[in-house]
DNA sequence: TTTTGAGTTGTTCGA
DNA sequence: GTCGAACAACTCAAA
């Protein structure tokens, strides 16, 4: 009997919950469903980095990756009358949408007499599992992390010795789809698959993690993992990477446990509020005041504000379709307290063109920065993009790689252009920061008051 | 129920 | 240039 396992954001085969339980059930057929809702609604480097990772799995399973094109719930009841399957198994989503579309997808299968069969979720504990001492969910990260780790994860899961697949042909709207996503003037992303992402692991565990700490908060330097593009589509688990984390010692990879803990974090928050994906956490916060954004948000969004940190940033993420972390906050300031615009705009932005964007990470996180989330946050934190600039890019090498304008000026002369005669071609500056600054504590100020 | 310690990532000013 | 204090209280989570 052939056991239909639906592959969304676990693109991979090593410690997958789901394909061992399908495995151990019959003949595997692995399934990906472009949903047009989806394709539609994401940028070229999201849908050339999903392609390229279904590629990847399809050449590990033999070219036996089936793709389909349509509404998840009407494909799959469909596709399991085709091949006689009773069961479809898959990674529980957590996220509110993929909540609901799941939901949608188990009536519609109940209604042809399928079985869903959910195995685990793209995290190491369940979203929802860890809770205060009184049974209530945590609102804030530190206590959180705490009882997160006291709790502990599984084991990575081993992968199925004797796999047998089954098959199904791919639909010629589907290949089309994707042929067209690889085809054109695409971002310079990373080698995809499970193989480059482990390599890629391998290296930073060796490498960045075990020598520096502080080499994560610099942008010109490749000091950070970036295992973001690969946990965002399941290439690789958190759990294997936390076990892998578990033969190593130090403040930095304390440290770097602690951001596998945010992520983790920010999807709990999501599973107890699924309203905070658009909307603020914070009640309170929901009246301060914003500006209608206008030609100053595009400016942001094609890095030309004048502020070299920002424009980069805004560039990089253009042109590989990932951003510097550190870089991420301080784009994210600007936006919205510098410009005064509502954080959701640039949240939509940076998903429609990250490989990493994922809604729960990337909402908190601009909810955290926006001072409206998740953090007890000092509402006076207003991060100015030159001082930043000077601290974590103090030779200037990051903000003129990515704005070739400021090529002829040297070292960190880069970071405040108008100070050492300008740059042809480059942009003065939008804003005053220190006018624009003093603008936002008085809006924070009116609604606390 | 009350108390207590603590809270990712900043900036500016003045000594 | 370096360092500590001020920014200003508020909420959370556990004891």
């Amino acid at each position: 009997m052939t056991e239909i396992l639906w592959l969304r954001r676990d693109l991979r085969r090593a410690d997958h919950p789901a394909l061992a339980a399908a495995a151990a059930a019959g003949p595997v057929l692995p399934v990906f469903v472009v949903d047009p809702r989806l394709w539609r609604s994401v940028g070229p480097a999201r849908r050339a980095w999903v392609t390229a990772n279904l590629r990847s799995l399809d050449e590990a399973y033999d070219g036996g990756l089936c793709l389909r094109v349509g509404d998840p719930a009407e494909v799959l009841p469909r596709l399991a009358r085709e091949t006689g399957a009773e069961r479809v198994h898959l990674t529980r989503e957590t996220a509110p949408w993929g909540v609901r579309r799941d939901a949608a997808v188990a009536e519609a299968l109940s209604a042809a007499d399928v079985a869903g069969v959910p195995s685990g979720t793209p995290y190491a504990v369940d979203p929802g599992t860890v809770l205060t001492g009184s049974g209530t969910p945590y609102q804030v990260f530190s206590p959180w992390a705490r009882a997160w780790q006291q709790h502990g994860w599984p084991a990575p899961v081993a992968v199925p010795t004797d796999l047998r697949l089954a098959e199904a042909p791919s639909d010629d709207e589907a290949r089309r789809l994707l042929d067209e996503a690889l085809a054109g003037d695409l971002p310079a992303l990373a080698a995809a698959g499970e193989e480059a992402a482990t390599e890629r692991w391998r290296t930073f565990l060796d490498g960045a993690l075990a020598a520096d700490d502080e080499a994560r908060n610099v942008p010109a330097v490749d000091g950070t993992s970036r295992m973001s593009p690969y946990l965002r589509l399941g290439v690789v688990h958190p759990r294997t990477l936390l076990a892998d984390l578990a033969g190593h010692s130090g403040a930095a990879v304390q440290r770097y446990r602690l951001e596998l803990g945010w992520r983790e974090f920010y999807a709990d928050v999501l599973h107890h509020h699924p309203h905070s994906a658009w909307a603020d956490l914070k009640p309170a916060l929901a009246a301060l005041e914003y500006d209608e954004p206008g030609p100053e948000l595009a400016a942001w969004c094609e890095g030309r504000t004048g502020f070299p940190i920002v424009d980069a940033g805004m560039r990089q993420m253009l042109a590989e379709g990932w951003m510097h972390n550190r870089v991420r906050m301080i784009t994210a300031s600007f936006l919205t307290k510098d410009l005064h615009v509502w954080w959701g705009h640039g949240a939509r932005h940076f998903m429609l063109h990250l490989c990493d964007g994922d809604i729960a990470s990337n909402n908190h996180g601009w909810q955290w920065v926006a001072g409206t989330g998740t953090d007890a946050s000092p509402y006076f934190r207003v991060f100015n993009p030159v001082t930043q600039g000077l601290k974590f890019d103090p030779d200037g090498d990051y903000v003129r790689r990515w704005v070739p304008e400021l090529a002829d000026l040297p070292g960190k002369a880069a970071h405040e252009p108008w100070k050492h005669g300008g740059a042809p071609g480059y942009p003065d500056r939008i804003v005053d920061h220190a006018q624009e600054r003093a603008e936002a504590l008085r809006r924070y100020e009116a609604v606390r008051a």
